[in-house]
Order: structure tokens, then sequence, then C-alpha cells
DNA sequence: TATTGTTATACTCTATAACTATA
DNA sequence: TATAGTTATAGAGTATAACAATA
């Protein structure tokens, strides 16, 4: 604990990362028609595939119902479709329409476009620095989270 | 644009990041009772002391409508009170309780503990080297948002 | 019986607009 | 007339529990 001054200031600064990223991305969302949430399951659905609600609850992380209400949302701003599932009749498949999968892909661009916005100008040494160290904090916190989810298991 | 896999997958650890930073600040948050905008609020008071909601709005950056609604939670669950302002008739002070005052400042330690955490056992070399690379992330970042926020002026 | 998704219900965060009390 | 805060209203995200249809 030889500079704690340093590191909280560094976790500032890791803070004001996170909001600020937060507002950025948000707002080329909302220019998408889209929110954070909806977003992220489209995200989901682009990695895998049409899927199944059940897939997408467990793939964000959240109820079932949610995923109701988020799929509801984009059915209804024209983004993806449920379609019957071929093998089971109480599953529906959730499917981008044409429109959905060209602004999937254009958010999967957006993420490439704003990687080299923020790293492409760094010098090798600097984000290398950079990586390094990220990967640190990283592995410390994955750490941390897991220990935490031991002593109360879900 | 050399790398750009590389800085794609960078970008991803970023976020990874910001997600996990996330879960870990609202696990504490739910053990003392709060919510992350409520700890938001909590954390404004604690540096501007007793505030009118007014204020507290324009330093969260929210309605005065989402302020009172944030300050009716804190109130019920016994964190803040509302003191007549001594001038000013139609204005409330928001103000600790002793318990607020409390875990407000349990916050601020967890705060540091966390940043003791995630920086302390690094090397002075590896810690430079990550502030180094954030600190030029965070300057595109701001000019970024500062340029889109000409663009469309609110 | 177990699973998929929906309905019912509830809470939080967020916003705008209209209104009350005060300045 | 302007300002501080609340009421009214609305939409999004989140959860649990009860239920229908299907496996």
């Amino acid at each position: 604990m030889r500079h704690p001054t340093r590191h909280a200031d560094a976790l500032d600064q890791v803070l004001e990362l996170v909001v600020s990223l937060n507002a950025d991305m948000e707002q080329s969302l909302t220019r998408d028609g889209l929110t954070t949430s909806r977003a992220h399951l489209m995200w989901a659905l682009l990695h895998r595939g049409p899927s199944t609600q059940r897939a997408l609850a467990e793939a964000l992380q959240v109820s079932a119902r949610n995923v109701t209400g988020l799929v509801d949302g984009l059915v209804d701003t024209g983004f993806v479709t449920r379609e019957p599932h071929p093998d089971d009749r109480r599953a529906t498949l959730v499917t981008f329409t044409r429109r959905g999968a060209r602004v999937a892909k254009r958010l999967q661009a957006g993420q490439r476009q704003l990687a080299e916005l923020l790293f492409g100008r760094m010098s090798d040494r600097r984000f290398a620095g950079f990586v390094a160290g990220l990967g640190d904090v990283l592995t410390t916190l994955r750490r941390e989270l897991e220990a935490d989810a031991q002593k109360r298991p879900s």
C-alpha cells in the first residue's frame, strides 16, 4: 500500500471511463432506435443465430419474463420476429428481420470503429502497457467475483 | 490500423471490466440496502453536504422529478431526511441521518479498498503503464463525447 | 412431471408537463 | 415572473409467482 492515493485516483479514472463509455454507446444505440438491454439481446442473437427465449434468458442472465418484454419491444420496433420452433411447439425462435440483421452488423462495425478510435493512435508500447495492466485488473476482479459467488451461492 | 483484432480484443476486455466492476459494486451496494442511483445521490451528498434537490438534480444530471423519487426512497429506508431550508421555504435540504452518514463513509472506504484490491499488488511499472494508457483512452473519449455534444446541442 | 413462454403484480429509474407554494 | 418541488402520467428494465400449452 505504497501509493494509496494514486491507486484511488486510478480507480476514479476507470470509473470515469465506465461512465463515458456507457454514455457514448448509449448515444449511438439511441440513434439506431435501441436501448442498452435490447442491444445486448441483439448482440447475443448475432452470435448465436435464431434462439429460443429460454436460451436468450440464460445468455443474458436475466429472467424469462424479462426476455418476453425485451423481445416484445424488438418485435414492435421491427428488429426481430418470433418464429415457430420446428421441433417444439412450446418454444419460439427469435429471429432477425432484414433490418434487424443490418443494424446488428452495424453495431458490430461500430464496435470495431470504437476500438480503432480508442487505441488506433496509441504507440505500440503504450498499448502493450495498457493491455498488460488491464489483464491484471481483470484477473483480480474475476477472482474476487468468483470468491464472492462462493460465499453466497445463488 | 496495424492490429485491428488486438484493438477489438482490448475493447472486449475493457467492456468485460465495465460489466464486472458494475456487478461487484452493485453486489456490495445491495448488501447496504442501496441501489446504484441512490448510491450516486449519497455520494453527491457526501461531497457537498446538505443540499437542495435542485442542486442534486444538477450534480447527478437527472430531472428534478427523478430526484424526488430517489430522495423518497432514501427517506423510506432511513438514509436521509428532508430538512427545511433556513432561507427559502420552497426548498428542502436533503441531509444524512446518522445511519446514512455511516453508510456513506463505508462506501468511501469500500472504494479505497477496491482500489487497493485492483492495483495494490501490481508492480510500479505495470501500474504506470496501465495509468498512462488509461489516460490516453480517456482523453480520446472525452474529446469524442464533446465533439458529439457539439453536433447535437441539447 | 418438467419445461416454455405468458399473464399478473410490483418495484426502480427515467422523462415531460401541469401545478402549488414561495421568491 | 421565475424557481423548488410535487402530482400526474408514461415507458423501460427488472423480478417472482401462478398458469397454459406442450413435452
